[in-house]
DNA sequence: CATATGTCCTGAGAGC
DNA sequence: TGCTCTCAGGACATAT
């Protein structure tokens, strides 16, 4: 998401609209008239990312946060008519021509969970801070993985999911990179071995940099999808996400079992995720 | 402090 | 066809 926002860089935005819905609004800070007011005439600086949340820099140290959650996703140039459109930021090259060619930047959110905010730099630091999202899950060390996670009683993927522990790991990915490094989901993080905490700091990443570079998971209800609206790949990739009855792929011998961990479904393989320690 | 639960929303699909 | 139910890439407030 942040790189297909990153293409629009450069560009000044000519138009802002909150869009007029049927819908309960999500939330906006401050009100969308003042929002789309403060953002016109600014120009996009730099697109970055803290954790999960997408970060917009505009001149004089405004910082627009976009959280997706769920079912929120970034959408250039939409088809015509698109529905749950809660942003549009028109944006040009920032040349005099009248002509120059302009691109239009969606945040569309359907289930409505998701916010957008224009804060000051500041604010950013402070709200987002390390006492609130950990270290990034791309760049994060097996020492400190085990250290922030490893006197915890919560399940594994439990742990994984603390965004406050380490940023970025979502449901799916959890599912995944526990089921890569061959622990059990609903092991308790003070029971995993130095060779599992070495062994999921690896696979972790692993996982999400091959996602990445397949440009995410198009699920079934094919909600995300690219900023350029071409379907993520990585949802072929799965071995465990949403493949609950079907053979595990990598042993060929396991079912692939679906649980609940603090209310979200968690898939593995009970062949190659035994439930034990790891010593 | 760590952990468990309920809540915010809309829509799709299954089952009857 | 229409109803009810469950489920959904997440995070936060609240309670214990």
């Amino acid at each position: 998401m942040r790189r297909g926002v990153a293409r629009l860089v450069g560009l000044r935005v000519v138009r802002a609209e909150v869009p007029p819905l049927n819908l309960q609004p999500i939330k906006y800070q401050p009100e969308p008239a003042e929002l789309c007011r403060r953002l016109v005439g600014r120009h996009l600086q730099r697109v970055s990312r803290i954790g999960k949340r997408l970060l917009l820099h505009w001149e004089a140290g405004e910082v627009l946060v976009i959280e997706p959650r769920m079912t929120g996703r970034i959408i250039i140039d939409p088809p015509e008519g698109l529905s749950h459109v809660r942003l549009v930021l028109d944006m040009k090259s920032p040349t005099e021509r009248e002509e120059a060619p302009q691109q239009s930047l969606v945040f569309r959110d359907v289930r409505g969970l998701g916010s957008v905010r224009l804060l000051s730099e500041e604010l950013c630091r402070r709200e987002f801070g390390p006492h609130k999202i950990g270290p990034d899950a791309l760049d994060i060390s097996w020492e400190e993985l085990r250290d922030r996670l490893s006197r915890r009683r919560c399940a594994i993927k439990v742990g994984l999911l603390d965004q406050s522990v380490l940023a970025g790991v979502g449901n799916i990915y959890a599912s995944e990179a526990l089921h890569r490094a061959r622990i059990h989901p609903a092991l308790p993080c003070e029971r995993l071995s130095r060779v599992q905490w070495e062994r999921l700091a690896k696979c972790l990443r692993e996982v999400l940099e091959e996602a990445i570079r397949f440009q995410g998971s198009t699920l079934s209800d094919g909600a995300y999808a690219t900023p350029e609206n071409d379907q993520g790949g990585y949802q072929d990739k799965h071995c465990v996400y949403q493949r609950d009855g079907q053979r595990c792929p990598h042993c060929r011998r396991g079912i692939i079992r679906r649980i609940i961990l603090a209310q979200r479904s968690t898939y593995f393989c009970p062949v190659c995720q035994p439930l034990r320690s790891g010593r």
